[in-house]
DNA sequence: TTGAAAGCGCTAACAC
DNA sequence: GTGTTAGCGCTTTCAA
């Protein structure tokens, strides 16, 4: 007897366990009920017969009946999906602040769409745009970009959005962010004390209030130290690795004319960069030079230097972000808009951890 | 003059922005045309007058139209979504994953929605249902549950399925996987060239893929040096760092009576968790235990000592899968189904990369 | 306690 | 070229 080919085999099996598409009028024309019946045992909504319950149960058992979100959600406006939109989820801070989000909304029946755009603002745009599209509920921004046109039409219509990180030139936003200006004294003032004077700083785009607010921070503490800003000790980067690389290759690059014994790196990512620019330079941290990161997680507490680094409580970030969607989406359920839950500006305060990377100095 | 309190003035602000739902109908009745025309023009169809179109474009562009994908989908049965199940975002590894999956398939307007079960089956089971009732047109799992019952709606409904990482007991399934029993080969035969004989491993659960054909691939590895096993010297966790810590504890307090030179450990967060508990108990690596990990990934090439690891090859993972998404997609749209594709299992090789956390020893 | 019917916003077949 | 209409699957009045 000759055996089935596997392919024919395969269909057959398709084909056995396909099942037929039920959705509410299949089900009601097989009881010889009403759809609207049957949808009220469906979401357990009274006025309906306990043997007609029962008969519909079973019914929808057999059937493997699962609603259909989509048709629910063009009826019902509501989504149940809050986006989250990051400029990477490989950086520990934003992973941590996904998982804090997911922890809170998920409770509630809300599914999380996390979209990353690469740090662009292009990207950041078309997601946006599409997930305005899918109608998501509620929108947690960390954006990259300043003005916030891409961002205006959830809140023309009233969608609750937070943003974090970074936050944009809107009035009446809401956002869950770190003092960024203490975070700068934070880390400026723990190199002043370990004796360093002539300190470099790759900051995030001034653009941005990451960028600017740290970059504030960071002038700021040198001044109230009697130190002079030295603009050449500035480099922009944009929070990636490759940013990280060059900027500290300029630094580097132009050491001679501008010397610095310590370096302030404002993002993991480009703390990465730097400590690889920084090694195929030859030079040593921190017997060359000191570096201080931000967000810097390291996992084996195996790395060596240990990197000294200023630290958001991302946790927490995540914790209150969820807590604040779920305040924002229940009283617009309730009053059908928003527009007496005034918006919320909460901004935590970030700590200090110190490292071996940052040495001692003696002027 | 008294000026306007805060909360006048936002509400106000927020009125004024308030823009109107506008739909087809809308910008229909506002021209004096049918939805249809309008639609037309929306979707760019031929069949309208030139003029009419401009027209309508103009309309669509006051008032700043926006299509309702929820209504889309409902009448296209497609909603350009795909979603991806994971058990943990946190580890590089599937990090790096789900990037190579939305490089691919983003570009074809589809976007990824990503789910963390925390290697929870019960979270999973969840997850899977509500993805389900969103209709998404794929799914992605990297699946903590061995008999794969709750992904049988996605099968039984011809939605594409790729299993990655672990791949449950179902026959005729997509799935991109490693050569686990090769890996843990790599990674064996590499502690027994720098002479260890006494190997411990932690390892996944012997009821996923991952865990069994490891498991098979370290015994065969021992075997085949002479070696015999010790079911002492294997701890089996559940990938997290926790079990890893607990694991190695086990190990450890057991070492008097079951002595082990090296230890292998099959994921990055178990690496993490048993490099904390080796050093709680006072011990160095190498000097005292040499480690091989899996997946362990270091991005500040900082690490003292350096860990060697297995790793996969995981932007190519991504990549192969996106991939396969779309081919299923396509295939599924032309034939309206996809029974004449035939699944296919794409089985990649790992690579070990060695490092300081192996000592060559003499016996 | 149940059913009929409208409608969420959109697409597409068909008619004009 | 354009309009009318049915229908995607569901919820929800309103009437019976």
């Amino acid at each position: 007897m000759q055996t089935m080919s596997d392919n024919v085999r395969r269909k057959r099996a398709v084909l056995m366990r396909k099942a037929k598409t039920n959705n509410l009028k299949h089900i009601a024309e097989r009881l010889g009920l009403s759809v609207s019946t049957v949808s009220r045992v469906v979401n357990n909504k009274e006025y309906v017969k306990e043997d007609t319950r029962r008969r519909v149960m079973e019914a929808l058992n057999e059937c493997n009946y699962v609603p259909n979100e989509i048709a629910r959600s063009l009826k019902s406006k509501t989504t149940h999906t809050i986006g989250v939109v990051l400029p990477d989820i490989s950086e520990v801070f934003f992973g941590e602040i996904v998982k804090g989000i997911n922890k809170i909304v998920s409770d509630e029946g809300y599914t999380v769409v996390i979209v990353d755009t690469n740090e662009s603002k292009k990207n950041e745009q078309k997601y946006l745009e599409i997930l305005y599209q899918k109608r998501i509920d509620a929108l947690v921004l960390a954006t990259v970009d300043l003005n916030g046109d891409s961002v205006k039409v959830f809140l023309d219509h009233s969608i609750p959005v937070i943003f974090i990180d970074n936050v944009p030139k809107l009035e009446n936003i809401n956002s869950v962010t770190i003092n960024n200006r203490g975070a700068s004294k934070l880390a400026i003032d723990f190199l002043i004390k370990n004796g360093h004077r002539d300190i470099a700083t790759i900051i995030g785009s001034k653009e941005e209030t990451t960028g600017s607010e740290r970059m504030q921070g960071y002038i700021e503490a040198l001044e109230a130290a009697g130190i002079s800003v030295n603009e050449n000790l500035i480099e922009y980067g944009n929070y990636k690795e490759s940013s990280g690389y060059n900027c500290m290759c300029n630094l580097l690059s132009k050491r001679k004319e501008n010397p610095f014994s310590a370096v302030y790196v404002t993002s993991e990512m480009m703390v990465f960069g730097a400590v690889k620019a920084i090694k195929e330079n030859g030079l040593i941290i921190p017997d060359d030079i000191s570096l201080i990161g931000f967000d810097v997680h390291d996992k084996t507490g195996l790395v060596r230097p240990s990197i000294a680094t200023i630290r958001q409580p991302e946790k927490l970030i995540g914790k209150i972000t969820g807590e604040m969607l779920l305040q924002e989406l229940n009283s617009k359920e309730n009053q059908g808009d928003s527009l007496d839950m005034p918006t919320r500006q909460v901004i935590l305060e970030p700590h200090l951890f110190g490292g071996e990377s940052v040495k001692k100095i003696n002027n």
